[in-house]
DNA sequence: CATTTCTACTGTATCGTTACAGATTGCATT
DNA sequence: AATGCAATCTGTAACGATACAGTAGAAATG
């Protein structure tokens, strides 16, 4: 609780040991409490060296505004808001952003504040929250489709926003993204510099938007070096037990691949279980690549070839565009891709 | 941002378009606006009748109360600090943590404000800053060490918070706490039922508490089914390569080990690594039992015996007590510890 | 009938901050 | 000397909610 009575001291000014407040700093200084907020704002019509003085007090005092103050008077909350999926990733996906994004915020006002939902419920319905109660001055959310209605949403009512991927619909928006069609495409070179042509590709959900960035990576790949797909009925979103089962009864099938591209990390960990229950051997009878966030695969299986994703990273980029935005920096200018790493030895 | 002019309205009393306070409701029922919120917080001096109209008009309204408001008047802030330590986990563990907080926090007004620190920072720093700004109602922290400082501090300031962990010098607190003593004596027991007799443990830190739980489960496991130590000089908060290399120098020595137990899932899986790294196979030359907190160790290799520890369950037991003890409950009834979770076949 | 008691409701002040509309001062200009 | 004009500083009101100290009217009491 904040509000403690006041001891022994004139009603109006904060006892010593309460939190100080701008009627503390002016009391010290003998100014009036908006000069000191004035001055605390370096505004231009305030004298050089009061303004020192009120810093040089409130520093002393450890003065920080009243975020309720300010909110209430002027209706900034000094938080960003993160909306993440619960069944977004089973590997520390959003651990890493979350930590991205607040090594971002520590220089700053701002809080981040964690709305989690379940995407089998209405994905809107955060966002709808966030948007009715004013509870943020800003929004990072994932899993972006093509025609995203959040991003609509969030556009159409001048609400600040960043997001992890990106649009297709002619949105204009801030977002960080990684390059899911540069890294199937090189997925499918490096397949093929091994000598692999039969290809299967463990896709995400085609709802997504990066479905339709790798699905082109992967075909220009095929073409560029002359590989073939197999087909492979099951995405990235299944539970790993069906993806491990799925990839298992095509391993044992005579057009069996000797390639596969895989979108995520830990379905990787379920294909090279498939793989393996079919008795087959990742560099000898096929091999594999994927991308990951966190650098795990390769403990698992150092013949997996992988590329880096830096979660963390898209965290940093995301937190800096979504502040930007709230500055109203231009979205065209908060627009960032990163390309896939990849370590030249696991590990 | 919250405020928006009122166009062509009585000044008074906020547009129907704009966000319903406490006002449009007085207004629309023709009642005073403390007679409003006392009826919604369900007074008893405020009639049977005019609570039930009050009601409704709020519901229709979709009235949410102003946290700026709110926090301003009463202190109350609705907001429940998850600090982590960024280092905390490489899998997402903490993802985990989170989503079972906010489940619960769903059906309240709470909020979670992630706070992230490094470790290698001082860890007094972010409870220091919710304390000083009053910016939480309630806090949760995971790493405790046996005489915790924050624990200490946060008890003394009578803020309320429950921990992932039990402290061990007298300090009575809410915390939810995984049994790793049991973990570890019936880790051993597996392990010598299984004919392993000279057994490894990849131990926690020994700051933290529950270095001593796995120690004395260990031991007494150790002791009772028949077995002994072999040392491995090396915790589970090493970096990953670390882990694997000593894991391999052992493995290659005379006097290696045929069991090892492992308390964290990710250096589990360096640990396997080493293992595998200095020619041995698990099931073959050795057994190994380890802990997980997401279940990935058994697609890794089958043969790892895992026990499973629910941290979304977690999240949700420190969730519920951090509440109560902000509701003013003792926190003698607030503590609570996890068994694991041993599946009978991985997967 | 006067008085007390109770029920149901309300006005005012306040939390900390900032927008806004002044107020004061000194100094240069007429 | 009067006026204008920066340059500085300040009081008041307001954001939305609630604690507190009432008030009005009805009902119970004597």
């Amino acid at each position: 609780m904040e509000n403690k009575g006041n001891f022994g001291q004139a009603a109006s000014v904060p006892a010593a040991r309460e939190r100080p407040t701008l009627k503390t700093i002016a009391f010290m200084t003998g100014l009036g409490v908006t000069t000191v907020s004035r001055a605390l704002k370096d505004a231009p019509d305030i004298g050089a060296e009061t303004k020192e003085r009120v810093r040089m007090v409130a520093r002393q005092l450890g003065y920080q505004p009243n975020r309720a103050g300010v909110r209430l008077r002027t209706g900034k909350t000094n938080v960003i808001a993160l909306v993440l999926s619960i069944d977004e990733e089973i590997m520390g996906f959003s651990s890493q952003m979350v930590f991205g994004i607040s090594e971002v915020l520590s220089g700053t006002p701002y809080h981040i504040v964690v709305t989690p939902h379940s995407h089998s419920k209405d994905p809107m319905l955060p966002v709808r929250y966030i948007l009715e109660t004013g509870s943020a001055d800003g929004v990072i959310i994932s899993r972006i489709e093509p025609d995203d209605p959040r991003v609509r949403l969030l556009t159409e009512r001048g609400m600040p926003f960043a997001t992890h991927g990106r649009t297709d619909a002619g949105l204009t928006h801030p977002f960080h993204d990684f390059d899911n069609e540069a890294f199937a495409h090189q997925a499918v070179e490096r397949l093929v510099k091994r000598g692999r042509r039969r290809i299967a590709l463990l896709q995400p959900p085609s709802k997504l938007t990066y479905y339709a960035h790798i699905r082109i990576g992967f075909q220009t790949g095929l073409h560029d070096y002359g590989a073939e797909e197999v087909p492979l009925r099951v995405n990235t979103d299944a539970p790993l037990a069906d993806i491990r089962d799925v990839v298992e009864v095509m391993m044992r099938a005579a057009n069996a691949p000797d390639g596969i591209v895989c979108s995520a990390g830990s379905a990787a960990i379920a294909v090279n279980a498939g793989i393996e229950a079919a008795g087959k051997a990742l560099g000898r009878d096929l091999d594999m690549v994927s991308k990951q966030s966190v650098p795990i695969l390769n403990w698992i299986r150092p013949e997996i070839i992988t590329a880096q994703e830096d979660v963390r990273q898209a965290g940093r980029e995301m937190a800096k565009a979504v502040i930007a935005r709230i500055d109203g920096v231009e979205p065209e200018l908060l627009q960032s891709i990163s390309q896939p790493i990849w370590p030249e030895n696991g590990r």
